[in-house]
Order: structure tokens, then C-alpha cells, then sequence
DNA sequence: CACTAAAACGTAGTATACTACTTACTTTTC
DNA sequence: GAAAAGTAAGTAGTATACTACGTTTTAGTG
């Protein structure tokens, strides 16, 4: 039947493509940013914080799409190497703030160029047709299923 | 100019899109596997060694595009579980095999509905056309960027 | 045949990405 | 205003996914 998707071999799975590819786009940013010792998920952290405002880890953690532990790790690095500062929340003692630092802020413009040469790299094999239709897919595929995921999207106060 | 591609947002950015992905990929097998307690890298070794063939570390993690050591990571995982054992291997004594057990077969196939509903459900967004416009864009990206990953696919003996 | 290069594995270290449990604090409810 | 419910962090533990280094064994070269 034509309904009947085929799932025998591992290249016929969804999941593994989507696995190997994200293992492609750590590659080529690291190739291409790693020598600023940073790693995706550090340089969205300080995407996020870019405009100087502070924000608690949950707030930082939903803006890129990580869980609260992880984020924290994140942080936890980013604040050793003085990216950014910890201050403590004075309206709301649960919540631990982040600051991004001078420090933070110019290896993030460092490292944009070589973000965006990954991207590229990444998608370099696909025509632009090609590409806004890979990319409307993927977005779709990401935002319907946002309910089966850890960290979920919706009321995302910002998508920096 | 049209050829100008933006990658301002983090939803505009492919590779921020795949890492989400991925990970409802994760969350959707868990949700489906779970219970027999196996990852999604594990069932992929595991369905390496379904045919009972013995096949050594370097072998599996390049049939599953892991590397190496996180290779010999889950497959001592699966060993203390009883799932595969290791013996020697006479004819080349660097390295050291692994085979499937009876436990192992019985996981296996105890798991397969579960990953084909998590394949569906990842995907359920998309209608047939769509899948399959996305499947084989997605491979291209993956084929194409293959030089660009540590463990590449090339000259892969077999893709189960 | 000795020497070198390459391959396979092991170990240690780091980063991401979770779960589970606990504590501190805030908000809601009665 | 006190008890209950909810939220934010912290800590510990596990799994994936790498790098880097060292050891053993095999394969290739002069």
C-alpha cells in the first residue's frame, strides 16, 4: 500500500538521519568555531543573554530549548570562564540570574561569522528551492511535535 | 538579494532546527521503548548484531555512525545487561568482537513496534509527499556532508 | 628480517542531555 | 494567616558523543 512507509534499513529512518545530521552541524561548528573554545549550545546561552539583560536559568533554558539541568551546566561552564556573571534575583530569591559579561559579549561576536559559515556549509548541498523547503518541513516537524518534547517552544517569550 | 540566506533567529538557523529534532526523535523512542529500558543507539547496535554475525567495535560504530569510543561505551553497557558478550577474536588479536545473546534477539524484537510508532509519530506531521521530500533531502544533507563527520558512511559494509 | 606505519582497543577527560530527588522560596487556597 | 501547591535551583546519577593519549597487535616497506 501506498501508505506503508518503509523503516527497514537505518537510512530509511527518520531518526537516524535527523541523528546524523546533527552530528554533522556540531562538526562543522566546531571546525569552524572551536577555536574559541565554544560549543553550540554555549554560544546560543550567549546568544540569548547578547543584549546585556539578566535572566534565570528556566527563562534561558526554554529560549534554546534545553532542559533546566542542562542549562545549568551550561551556565555553570560559561560563569568559570567569566562569559557571564551570577547575580542573585532580589524580587524573586528562588531564581538564580544570568548576565552576560564584556568578555561574554565579544567572543560572541567573534564567533558569529564561523556560526554562520556552518550553517552554510551545512546546507551547501541543497539548491535555495530545496533549502526553504527542507527548512519549512523541519520547522513544521519541530513545531507540531513541540508537545513531545522535554522543553517545549510555546509562549516562547523570545527566539533570539 | 534572493540568494542571501538568513539565519537571524535560532528558527532560522538549520542546524538549531535538527538539534530539536533530534531530540524529540530521543523523547518520542523513550516514550515508545522505554520500558525495556534501551536507547536509541543501543537498539541500533543491537539490530547490527540481530543476524547473530559476530562484528568487532570499529565495525559497529561505523555501521551506526557512532564513533569509536562511544561505541565501546554502549556496547560495555549492553554486555553487563547480558544483551551481547565479547569474546576474542584468534585471527586478529587487537580486536574484540561482540555477538548477540538469545536475551538480546528477544529485546530486539520485543522493541521493534516501538520505534516504528516513534518513526511515525515523528513524522505524523507530514503528509506522503512531504515525507518524502523530506526524507531525501535530508539524505542528501547527510550524504553529502558524509566528509564532513568523523565516522563517516562510505564504503559502509552494510546499513541494517 | 628489522623498522615503521597503521589499526584496534583501553582509559581518562569534557560537554550535552536527560531523570530523580531534595531544598528553598513563592503563590494559592482555605 | 497557616497549610498546600507550585516553582527555581542544587545535587547525583546515567547515557551519548566526542578528544587525547598510550598500548598491543598487525601490516607494509626497505
Amino acid at each position: 500500500m501506498s501508505n506503508e512507509k518503509n523503516f527497514e534499513r537505518l537510512i530509511d529512518r527518520p531518526g537516524h538521519l535527523i541523528r546524523r545530521l546533527h552530528q554533522v552541524h556540531v562538526a562543522l561548528f566546531l571546525e569552524e568555531c572551536g577555536e574559541q573554545n565554544l560549543t553550540p549550545v554555549q554560544f546560543g546561552v550567549l546568544t540569548v543573554l547578547k543584549d546585556g539583560k539578566e535572566r534565570d536559568q528556566v527563562t534561558i533554558a526554554s529560549s534554546i530549548g534545553i532542559d533546566r539541568n542542562t542549562a545549568a551546566d551550561v551556565i555553570s561552564r560559561l560563569e568559570k570562564r567569566r562569559l557571564l556573571v551570577r547575580p542573585n534575583n532580589p524580587s524573586d530569591r528562588r531564581t538564580k540570574l544570568a548576565k552576560i559579561t564584556a568578555r561574554g559579549q565579544a567572543i560572541v561576536d567573534t564567533v558569529v561569522p564561523g556560526m554562520i559559515e556552518a550553517q552554510k556549509r551545512l546546507v551547501a548541498p541543497l539548491s535555495n528551492e530545496e533549502y526553504e523547503t527542507f527548512m519549512s518541513l523541519t520547522l513544521k516537524l519541530v513545531t507540531e511535535n513541540d508537545h513531545n518534547n522535554r522543553v517545549p517552544w510555546r509562549n516562547d517569550n523570545e527566539h533570539p
